[in-house]
DNA sequence: CACCGTGCTGAACGCGTGGTTAGCATGTTG
DNA sequence: CAACATGCTAACCACGCGTTCAGCACGGTG
């Protein structure tokens, strides 16, 4: 193997030049998974990489494997840019405010996005783990007095994730953006509209009276803490 | 053409069987469009039609033709039942209740998820659609005093439609059902996993202060109507 | 009866796909 | 130098796709 086992070992990032062929591919099939979907031929990805079709067959075996590993290095790199941002993540702001707001994790947002769009197992992990986060915050901000407590936390948090997550993918779904820029600036967009309205729903509601609620807590015997 | 056009011209429905080869393949399309998406074969239709694969192209074609007839014919029933539910939609309950709680219309519902996780046109025109009547029935229910108004209607309508819709299309796509019935499950699932969640954010809000709506209202100069 | 239109089929075509493989270029090693 | 390992390519294969087309069955019409 050459060198390319001690340049791969060495370092997270480098120059896009000298990366390892096996990086190359890599990036560049996140990429274009992000920006055209999981329907991304082998060859147009190994085509931005520079490299023959076939040499992404030789690293990687399969075209569903190079998908793992990519999957499997972004959920490092998630994971990672989570952990660095974590105490700024407050409670009051939206749950991947932080995260979405990095511009260059745009192929990130955009492959994540996709594999939402698609419902792979990745989609399911980062999910998970953003309910879970959801969960930890609103706890954290129901203690600290900010966030009105709820009778189904977990239940809440779920229902805030997946609504924010599916806006988000709708909204990006319904205008696709051609590369990645596009996307930050979709991204942004959303915000953008999002945040007055979300910001009056958080703070004054939406219902002038609590019959509909009372109504649902009269006729359910008692709130669920965890089924299914 | 024999008596195929006096039988499809004379009405909508009928009993499958006596249903015109075209009409059949139709709704057939729908049906595996709806469960499996728009990648769904040529060939799989037909088979579901029980009418061979050529036929398909005698009577639409081009596989576009057929989904663009499939598009127009969803479009018309879903105008027609919620023509018939506008009475019943009140502004109060989300703002497609009505609409997805029909279980015979099982394969429309999915067939419109499927169209909002390709982003195709009928998406858009749904979509659009909906913002339209969730901006109606939020007026009638600021006017009625049991919606709290917004400083901009339309981004609220806009905010909540996306968002419901989001989740929906993100809880199915991350657990797709196999066969229409399935769907509906999955449906009322959501449902009653977000109902409590959902009153209590319409009610009672998420923020125990105004500080960061007030922030963001202060650096703002005034709320757009219209952008973009 | 022959003729023909028409709903319809089954085999085929062209193409793009993921995947395979023979072999080239290069550099290390005996 | 010869032998070999290895990153890499070009040509190829099998397959499934949308689509085409020649022709069959059948019913109305002269």
């Amino acid at each position: 193997m050459r060198s390319a086992k001690a340049e791969e070992a060495g370092s997270g990032e480098a120059s896009p030049s000298d990366l390892t062929a096996r990086a190359r591919i890599r990036d560049a099939a996140i990429n274009r998974f992000a920006v055209e979907g999981f329907g991304a031929s082998v060859r147009a990805i190994a085509a931005d990489a520079g490299v023959s079709a076939g040499l992404v067959m030789h690293h990687f075996g399969s075209k569903d494997k190079l998908r793992a590993e990519c999957d499997a290095h972004l959920l490092a790199t998630i994971g990672r840019l989570k952990r660095e941002n974590v105490a700024e993540a407050a409670a009051g702001h939206s749950f991947f405010h932080k995260f979405a707001a990095v511009e260059e994790n745009a192929p990130i947002v955009g492959y994540v996005l996709r594999s939402m769009q698609d419902g792979s197992a990745l989609a399911q992990d980062f999910i998970g783990h953003m309910v879970d986060d959801a969960v930890g915050y609103t706890k954290d901000g129901v203690a600290a007095g900010v966030i009105v407590p709820s009778r189904d936390e977990t239940a809440r948090a779920r229902y805030l994730t997946l609504s924010s997550l599916g806006a988000l993918l709708l909204e990006v779904t319904l205008d696709p953006p051609s590369d990645p820029s596009d996307l930050v600036s979709i991204v942004r967009g959303y915000f953008t509209n999002s945040y007055l309205p979300m910001m009056e729903l958080f703070t004054e509601g939406f219902l002038t009276s609590r019959r509909m609620l009372d109504e649902y807590l009269m006729y359910v015997p008692d709130p669920p803490s965890g089924e299914e």
